[in-house]
DNA sequence: GGGCAATAGTTGTCTACGCAAGTACATTGT
DNA sequence: ACAATGTACTTGCGTAGACAACTATTGCCC
């Protein structure tokens, strides 16, 4: 239970402009990260919506449909799509667990596992671009003022769960 | 012609942990943001690829299809049905222009001017609620951080342009 | 003034996400 | 032991975005 803080009052109706909202710039430097992955990646016939999958398996923090979806907040349904996709590009072969017949393990197949390789290279390089200029201090504190948003969106989240 | 800075050299193939990336963190606040606007706007009918041109257009800054499309840095084709479906709702006419026959003037309907009102306090209140506990310095600080990080993508794709 | 690049808009096709409904299996409580 | 509840996964359907091919119109410029 956590007591929630009080909204701040930096923006009101009237003050709003599309140019000085910070949705826009979020979406902006969002967009630019994907954009330069994707680009690099293409190359390799993967999207953003394939290789984060991808590189989850990979790393062995992912290995089920649902712990995937989940990860990423996608729905289940998107999510089994996705992996439909990667499945097809023989990147990917699903195992029906014996333990719980309910659940399908993710494996990657050599390929797969092959084209995993080039995501961190391509992420860290585009991060990296994308902060230049940029102090240590200063790459710190955006971590944490972004970490405090999230914060208070899951507060949010929350606070109408408990409404039911 | 800008100089390039030299990139940041925070993050590395071998340190990236998807829990400290930027971009993660990014991905999640943004997702927030919109799931809490279109909540709030969803009783009147409206998700954020509708609210967002009607917004644009109610505050008279984009008339057309092509300057919506480049506003939201979105794809035209997607446009043309984005509108196709506000038209359909009927809070949008279309109009040929007389002077110039390519072109399409938008107008908001009644319907569509009403419901472009609610938009602007949905949206402050929702940027203020995920700042609650920021003080105006951080909140300007992050506008700026992003600012920089924008900059560095578009450097970045102006990079690749004159490369030809 | 006639070719030609640029611009506005639309349509087809594929990838992709959200929601809702449905199936299969597991767990929990009584 | 078994009904209720919960979890894993899938499928259908509507919305949405990217890319490419196409038409119509305009402006350039030689």
């Amino acid at each position: 239970m956590r007591v929630p803080l009080p909204p701040a009052d930096f923006y009101s109706p009237e003050s709003l402009r599309p140019d000085n909202s910070l949705g826009r710039l979020m979406k902006q430097v969002m967009q630019s990260l994907l954009l330069q992955v994707d680009r690099r990646l293409a190359a390799h016939d993967l999207t953003h919506a394939q290789w984060l999958p991808l590189y989850r398996i990979a790393r062995g923090e992912c290995d089920t449909m649902a712990a995937l979806a989940r990860d990423q907040a996608l729905d289940p349904g998107a999510m089994t799509r996705a992996l439909d996709r990667l499945e097809a590009k023989g990147l990917l072969r699903r195992v029906r667990s014996l333990q719980d017949r309910r659940v399908v393990k993710l494996e990657l197949t050599e390929t797969g596992r092959a084209a995993s390789q080039h995501v961190p290279p391509v992420l860290s390089e585009v991060l990296n671009a994308h902060l230049a200029g940029f102090t240590e201090a200063e790459w710190q504190q955006l971590l944490s003022l972004l970490a405090r948003m999230a914060a208070n969106g899951d507060a949010l989240r929350e606070a109408v769960k408990e409404a039911e």
